[in-house]
DNA sequence: CTAAAAAATGAATAAGAATACATTTAATGT
DNA sequence: ACATTAAATGTATTCTTATTCATTTTTTAG
């Protein structure tokens, strides 16, 4: 295992297992550990492991997002998603089984103002667009999401 | 309703149309609207609201967690929960209907290193303790919840 | 195995967010 | 209505994070 891939998933466990406040205080455990890196480093690691930032009544706080977000998940996306097709009102994404509300959480996401919402059954998602004409867009966003990385 | 009210109702919806990536991107947007804030007041809203930053390949991004967090939700979760109990292996959550996976995740965010997951139906949730002898600690931070915030 | 290209990283810095302190505004009880 | 208390907010500052630029390490193609 890469040294990389070795930190990153010590950093996972950590932020389950730990309060984390700041880069600097995970920077401080990992180098406890003999895990080297620097602030400016673990702010890139955050956004590949899809790393949220929350505010308790403590100050700040990373925590993983259970509902996926970040790079290393949105490599996962294409794989999950089987087809898209659509009509005059909607886009339906079929993907593998019980991952549909997977795919529906990450398409809400994206944020999109052409997309009104989704709906995740357990194989199949509804994308209902907020304009029948955005559809085209939508469904090659959609197709793109299966190779490249969308998000 | 009251400035502060309406000034945080309006954030949810710019939060939910647009793409915001700092305090003061949006304290410019809601100056155009006759919204006068300074990046201070935002940071507090965005605390109470229970807004998450993500980073996204556009930078940083703010969203609201659909998976309520902050000070606004930690004052309706106790109003959901209507009983606390227990045995010897773990502790059960009985809920308003349909609120169940809702306060699972909710106790699932307190990341208690005396907890070890959680489970939710539709009207009880089970906690799992990570030693039996948490249970009473457990017990009581959830009876707090029902009436002060915890979180 | 080597050259070329891509990925990862650090140092320094620019950009951004949280908070201490002071002040104002709103709420409460009498 | 007034006094008292609590909530909200702004300013200024400290603390934290993202990014630019340069360098090193790793991967890929030949």
């Amino acid at each position: 295992m890469s040294a990389k891939l070795k930190r990153l998933n010590r950093i996972k466990e950590i932020l389950n297992n730990k309060n984390i406040s700041s880069h600097e205080g995970l920077v401080k455990i990992l180098g406890e550990e003999g895990i080297q890196v620097t602030q400016a480093t673990l702010s890139r690691d955050f956004a590949e492991l899809g790393v949220i930032r929350t505010i308790t009544e403590h100050g700040p706080r990373y925590i993983l997002d259970s509902h996926e977000s970040g790079k290393q998940i949105a490599k996962l996306i294409g794989f999950e998603i089987l087809s898209v097709e659509h009509n005059e009102s909607m886009v339906l994404i079929r993907t593998l089984s019980g991952r549909a509300q997977g795919i529906a959480h990450f398409v809400d996401r994206l944020n999109s103002p052409e997309i009104l919402g989704t709906v995740g059954g357990d194989d199949t998602v509804l994308v209902i667009p907020s304009s029948q004409k955005y559809i085209p867009n939508i469904v090659s966003m959609v197709k793109k999401m299966m190779t490249e990385q969308v998000g």
